[in-house]
DNA sequence: CAGAACATACCGACTGGTTGGTATGTTGTC
DNA sequence: GACAACATACCAACCAGTCGGTATGTTCTG
């Protein structure tokens, strides 16, 4: 049931999807679906919380953690984003970015569980950006790793509207490339040769 | 009464708006409506170009033009991008990433038009990016103007988002500074000191 | 210039279908 | 038989869109 909300609102948002499209999708009666949830809005809630566990276990899972340098740690986070550009657009694009645009001023309990959900992932980076930093003795002058982690998120979030807006994923992985370039030359000490590329 | 519509799509969203909003906010009849537009969705596109022409308008007679050097005019157009975060979330975000994120499976006008807006916004950075590019000599490795370009929107797109979801402008600001951060090091050529910020 | 014919802009009650939500069964299980 | 997990039938409110009608031009014709 949870899985259905979350594909339908990625593909038609959270207002066009109606109780009815999600109980014809999930299988369910109308009543069933009143049963578990109290209203559509609490079912918002409980997809953007089940969006943060499942997208949770699967980057806690991914091979990018296995690399020893915490900054190719992050570079390979970028690269797992990107491969996960695959499909149709509703299917690679993130449902509380969907969510929060919608109810954002109307409805505070889903924006605040959109906003767990992006700020809970984004934390999910700091500690190898930090100790990117630490590692490489660098003394970030205007940015810390907490802002870092929260401008990946912002730039993967824009990338997927880009998607949208023209039906392609080349877009949107030519930003992650943007944002992968940036995190390079922001650890390039000055007088540091070029990483390979 | 396509003010109206902007207001209401920025605050509530496309699908939460309903024709019986627009006409009151707007103070005219369902009648009158239904004169000017044979549809909600018609409605929809009409504003996209609204928001095209009268963002293309503001932008057009925008101070950061006046700098002599190209590159001085990008980081300026940033600049004014971060003072226009100002106000509540829905006075300062963009109308069409919150449109196309709905209606981009289901309404292709709709898209296009939201497409057309990003996109030609897009393009009106292109020749000073690309200015800068041959007036330092650079040769961009893996990147150009049009996708530099694009990537600023994909940016400003995602920062929003941040914003409503954390229902301030801060963490915006924030991102837009990530990104003139990444302007100026990938035009500070191996070589060259840094620029004073 | 008078007046008929037509066009445009608008009004607001109405409609058929849809919406989120409820009230009341029925079924399976301990 | 008690209680959770459903199913069915239903409702009032709401939705986009329609329709008959009006008021105000505009154009054409003699």
């Amino acid at each position: 049931m949870l899985d259905a909300a979350v594909r339908l609102v990625r593909q038609k948002g959270f207002a066009a999807t109606t109780v009815d499209d999600l109980c014809a999708a999930a299988g369910v009666t109308k009543g069933a679906f009143f049963h578990h949830f109290p209203s559509k809005d609490a079912l918002g809630e409980a997809a953007a919380d089940y969006w943060s566990a499942t997208t949770g276990a699967l980057f806690a899972s991914a091979p990018y953690h296995a690399h020893a340098d915490p900054l190719d740690r992050v570079l390979a986070y970028l690269a797992f984003r990107r491969d996960l550009l695959a499909g149709d657009v509703s299917e690679f694009t993130c449902l509380v970015g969907t969510m929060v645009q919608e109810t954002h001023a109307s409805k505070p309990g889903i924006r605040d569980a959109c906003d767990a959900s992006i700020s809970g992932h984004a934390e999910t980076l700091e500690a190898d950006i930090e100790a990117a930093i630490a590692g490489r003795g660098l003394e970030p002058d205007g940015w810390d790793a907490p802002g870092l982690a929260l401008h990946t998120q912002a730039v993967l979030q824009g990338a997927f509207i880009l998607a949208k807006a023209k039906g392609n994923a080349a877009v949107a992985a030519a930003s992650i490339d943007h944002l992968r370039r940036y995190i390079e030359l922001l650890f390039q000490s000055p007088g540091r040769t070029a990483h390979h590329e």
